[in-house]
DNA sequence: ACGGATGATTAAGT
DNA sequence: ACTTAATCATCCGT
C-alpha cells in the first residue's frame, strides 16, 4: 500500500506543474523557448502521462502501449529501478516482525476449548463429553437441558465456520486480485517479489484482524451462552433421588471418617451419573468436585445439627446393615423395599430383626434422648455384620460397627475424630441426645 | 408467595 | 490441596 503513495506523490508532484489547463501551457512555453527536440519530446511524454487520467479506458490504454513501445522506456525503467533499490530498503527496514498476538491466542485456546473450534462432534468440550456420559444413567433431565445448550453451541459454531470460511475465501479472492494487479503493474514499474509478498501479508493481517472480531464476537456468545445455561449457580439442580440415596449411604456408613478418597469420588459419581454443571473449574476434574460439594455441605450441616439428622442417619445405617447382610447371605429373595439402589441381591436375613431396630429408633427419636442407647441396640448386629463385611471385602476401611449410626465420631471441638474404640458407646455421649439448637441457616 | 432444603461458591485456616 | 464455615441462589413443597 506504499506504492500508492508514492505513485499520487509523483503524480501530484509532477501536477503541480503540468496541471491540465495552465501549466500546460507554461511547459509547453518552456520547451519550446529552450528549442531543444529531445525535451520537447520528453515533455510530451511526461504531458501525456500526466493526462492519461483524463482519458477514456481504450484511450488510456492505447496510450500505455505507446509509452511502452517507447525507445527510452528500457533505460527510464531501469533508472526507475535503481531509484525505488534505494528507497525501497529504508522502508522495509521499518516494518516486519509479527510476533503470534497473545490476545488472538487466547481466543483461540478457548473456541478450541469450547468445542467451538475444535473437532466437528462431541470431543474438545469436556462438557459436551461429560453430558453425554451422564445421559447414560439416570440423567433424563439433564441430557434434556443440555440438549438446547448443545443445539446453540452447534449453531454457533456453524455460524462461526461459515463466516470464518467467507473471510478466508474472501481473503484468497482479494489477495489474487491484488497480485495479479501488481503482476500487471509491474510492467510498468518495478515491483521486486518481496514487495508483492509483503502486500499479501499486509491483506492477510488485515483479514486476520477481521478473524479476531469474529472470534472475539463467537466468544463473547459462548460465554453469554454458558451462563444462560451452564451456570450451576444459576441454574442449581437437584441431583435425583437415587444420587442422593447413594452418597447418603456412603456418607452413613462411613460417619467415623466421612472423608471420601479421590477415586472414591470418582466411584461415587459415576454411580450417581452426577450432572455435570461444572461451571469454573476448568476441563478436568469433572463430576467428583460435585461430590466434594455434596459432602462438604453433608458434613457440615450434618454437624451443625445431629439431632435433625438422626433419623435419616438411622435409616441408612440399618439399610446399610441389612444390605450387608444380605450381601452376604447365600440366598436372594425379596429385597429390602427402600433400597433401590444396592448392588447386592437381597435376601430374607435379619429383616425383622432390622425392622425392630428402625421402630425404636424412631420411637427414640421422638425422646430427648438418642444415641448411645440406640448404637447398643445395634451393636450386636454390627458386630457380626463387622466380620461378614470384612469377609466380603466390601468398601469398609474404617468402618467400625458402631460409628455407623451414632455421631461419636465427632468431637468436642467438631472435628470428625478418627474411629473411637467401640467400648465408648456405651458411654453417655452428651452430644446428639441433647442437641436441640434448631439452628436452621 | 414463603420458608426450608440444597448445591455451589467463597474466604480463611491448616 | 483440602476442609470448614458462611453465604448465595435456586429449588420445591406448602
Amino acid at each position: 500500500m506504499d506504492e500508492q503513495p508514492r505513485l499520487m506523490h509523483s503524480h501530484t508532484g509532477v501536477g503541480m506543474a503540468g496541471h491540465p489547463g495552465l501549466p500546460q501551457h507554461m511547459q509547453e512555453g518552456t520547451g519550446g523557448t529552450d528549442g531543444d527536440g529531445r525535451k520537447q519530446d520528453i515533455g510530451d511524454i511526461l504531458q501525456q502521462i500526466m493526462t492519461i487520467t483524463d482519458q477514456s479506458l481504450d484511450e488510456a490504454q492505447a496510450r500505455k502501449h505507446a509509452l511502452n513501445c517507447h525507445r527510452m522506456k528500457p533505460a527510464l525503467f531501469n533508472v526507475l529501478c535503481e531509484i525505488k533499490e534505494k528507497t525501497v530498503l529504508s522502508i522495509r527496514g521499518a516494518q516486519e516482525e509479527e510476533p503470534p498476538d497473545p490476545q488472538l491466542m487466547r481466543l483461540d485456546n478457548m473456541l478450541l476449548a469450547e468445542g467451538v473450534s475444535g473437532p466437528e462432534k462431541g470431543g474438545g468440550s469436556a462438557a459436551a463429553a461429560a453430558a453425554a456420559a451422564a445421559s447414560g444413567g439416570a440423567g433424563a433431565d439433564n441430557s434434556a437441558e443440555h440438549s438446547d445448550y448443545r443445539a446453540k453451541l452447534t449453531q454457533i459454531r456453524q455460524i462461526y465456520h461459515t463466516e470464518l470460511e467467507k473471510y478466508e475465501q474472501a481473503c484468497n479472492e482479494f489477495t489474487t486480485h491484488v497480485m495479479n494487479l501488481l503482476r500487471e503493474q509491474s510492467r510498468t514499474r518495478p515491483i521486486s517479489p518481496k514487495e508483492i509478498e509483503r502486500m499479501v501479508s499486509i491483506i492477510h493481517r488485515k483479514f486476520s484482524a477481521i478473524q479476531m472480531q469474529l472470534k472475539q464476537s463467537t466468544c463473547e456468545a459462548v460465554m453469554i451462552l454458558r451462563s444462560r445455561f451452564l451456570d450451576a449457580r444459576r441454574k442449581r439442580r437437584n441431583f435425583n433421588k437415587q444420587a442422593t440415596e447413594i452418597l447418603n449411604e456412603y456418607f452413613y456408613s462411613h460417619l467415623s471418617n466421612p472423608y471420601p478418597s479421590e477415586e472414591a469420588k470418582e466411584e461415587l459419581a459415576k454411580k450417581c451419573a452426577i450432572t455435570v454443571a461444572q461451571v469454573h473449574p476448568g476441563p478436568d476434574c469433572g463430576s467428583s468436585s460435585v461430590v466434594s460439594n455434596w459432602f462438604g455441605n453433608k458434613r457440615i450441616r450434618y454437624k451443625k445439627n445431629i439431632g435433625k439428622f438422626q433419623e435419616e442417619a438411622n435409616m441408612y445405617a440399618a439399610r446399610t446393615a441389612v444390605n450387608a447382610a444380605n450381601a452376604s447371605s447365600h440366598g436372594s429373595q425379596a429385597n429390602s423395599p427402600s433400597t433401590p439402589n444396592s448392588a447386592g441381591s437381597g435376601g430374607s436375613f435379619n429383616m425383622s430383626n432390622s425392622g425392630d431396630l428402625f421402630m425404636s429408633v424412631q420411637s427414640l427419636n421422638g425422646d430427648s434422648y438418642q444415641g448411645a442407647q440406640v448404637g447398643a441396640n445395634v451393636q450386636s448386629q454390627v458386630d457380626t455384620l463387622r466380620h461378614v463385611i470384612s469377609q466380603t471385602g466390601g468398601y469398609s476401611e474404617g468402618l467400625t460397627a458402631n460409628q455407623m449410626y451414632s455421631p461419636q465420631g465427632i468431637n468436642a471441638n467438631g472435628g470428625w475424630q478418627d474411629a473411637p474404640t467401640p467400648s465408648s458407646v456405651t458411654s453417655p455421649t452428651e452430644g446428639p441426645g441433647s442437641v436441640h439448637s434448631d439452628t436452621s441457616n
